[in-house]
DNA sequence: CGGCTCCTTGAGCCCAGTCAAAGTCCGTGG
DNA sequence: CCACGGACTTTGACTGGGCTCAAGGAGCCG
């Protein structure tokens, strides 16, 4: 259960058997079920707990007072909300699962806890704020300059990467469980335009969506076409150095 | 000098006088002159320092390998760089001047010497960078969601609040100094698009943009226009029971 | 006063949106 | 096992917001 968590955060380092075995525990904190697209947090709500995603997808989302809604970031297996987030008295947006999710509610004092225990476990949560202000840099870099093509490209590559870093793609195919209006309302697209572009990708053999599963047909040549230069992502093991021996 | 970092900080929490006296010192670390259109950090480099602007403005960026410019975010004066980033290896995006730009360059080991000295600063900087976040969050809606005119009222507005904060503004009215062709690259339109939309705006009266000198005539109106809702921006004191008494 | 850089304007085009109607898939209950 | 209903996907026709290309005007600095 707690493994995409701890799988994830070793991408920047290695914990020894006592920290992971603190990371777990956290994990099995306050765990819940919940079914699809339920919301988690409402936008006004006071922040109560830090939420982890176990199993299934979340992501966060804004909506205009229009109706007009925009996803704002995905939470796939072993992402976890903002563990500073107390500091704000209010949620400035919503979080809301996309598929049935099972999740751990992590407390503040908690987290706080484990900072103080291990110092390595305090920079894997840093390295992990970085990762999702990084993601969300790119995604403000995806709608205001890339194509629909490029767009669509550029997630599913990212999502390949993200799923990956925490074992859950085989080769370059992973399981993509939205649906097209989510991704028209991530990439600022319309459903109908989302799909269209869709069949072009098909048409071009890059990928194959079928049923839940994503397969990616070419990786680098998809690459070449988003312009995706996977840096962002910071999955490197940049902190190897920290690695407990 | 310091005063706009420590003002804006204050819209968080207020300090004691030995507080300011730490946050005033940190300002006062290795300042330096730039022109305007010069790069601080370029991508790949390894972050060497925090940098706080105190004069001028910048901007984070992202270049795509076919050369399209993506402007992430500005830097006004009192805004600070990124006070986690050493975690990260190197750089995913560049930051560079608009204007000419007077910026402190604050080292690590100063920043964890200030966290340590007082959990105040350390809950004012946390704050600060979860105020970053939330502003990244609400660009990624404009670019998914609203039209040319909204995002460009839009980015007025938060303009407006958050020089409003540092105490640059006078009434409804500031420098911004930048160009067009910046805001374009900003808000993810042509250049010539963006004349067109502000030209919209100024012939509705909404706005007058002479020389340097941005003034909103009716910023309910205004909000209204663009769907803006200022609560993204965490301005509002939440943190006034932390405040030193 | 010459030459930047930046702003403005016009014309034509295209990417992506809207509206509307089928078609498909899948879970549920009879 | 089949029929029904709802959610999701696909398709067509038309529209429009924003882009490109290109040229001319304005302001500012040396």
């Amino acid at each position: 259960m707690a493994k995409p968590f701890i799988r994830k955060l070793e991408n920047f380092t290695r914990f020894s058997d006592a920290e992971r075995k603190l990371l777990a525990e956290s994990a099995g904190q306050g765990v819940r079920q919940l079914g699809a697209r339920e919301d988690i947090i409402r936008e006004g709500d006071g922040p109560r707990h830090v939420n982890l995603v176990l199993e299934g997808w979340a992501c966060r989302y804004k909506q205009l007072q229009d109706g007009r809604r925009q996803i704002i970031a995905f939470f796939v297996p072993g992402d976890l909300c903002d563990p500073h987030i107390f500091i704000l008295r209010k949620m400035d947006h919503g979080i809301a699962t996309l598929t049935p999710v099972t999740l751990a509610r992590i407390t503040q004092e908690r987290i706080e806890t484990m900072r103080a225990a291990s110092p390595r476990i305090a920079d894997a949560l840093a390295w992990d704020m970085l990762l999702t202000a990084s993601i969300q840099r790119e995604w403000t870099v995806s709608l205001g300059q890339r194509s629909a093509t490029e767009r669509l490209a550029h997630l599913f590559l990212e999502l390949l990467l993200r799923l990956r870093a925490v074992g859950l793609t085989e080769d370059a195919s992973y399981d993509l469980p939205i649906t097209q209006a989510d991704l028209a309302d991530t990439l600022g697209l319309s459903s109908v335009h989302v799909n269209r572009t869709l069949q072009e990708l098909r048409a071009s053999g890059q990928i194959t969506w079928k049923g839940r599963r994503l397969t990616i047909h070419n990786p680098p040549a998809l690459m070449a076409l988003a312009l995706f230069d996977p840096a962002y992502l910071h999955l490197d093991r940049e902190g190897a150095h920290l690695d407990a021996s």
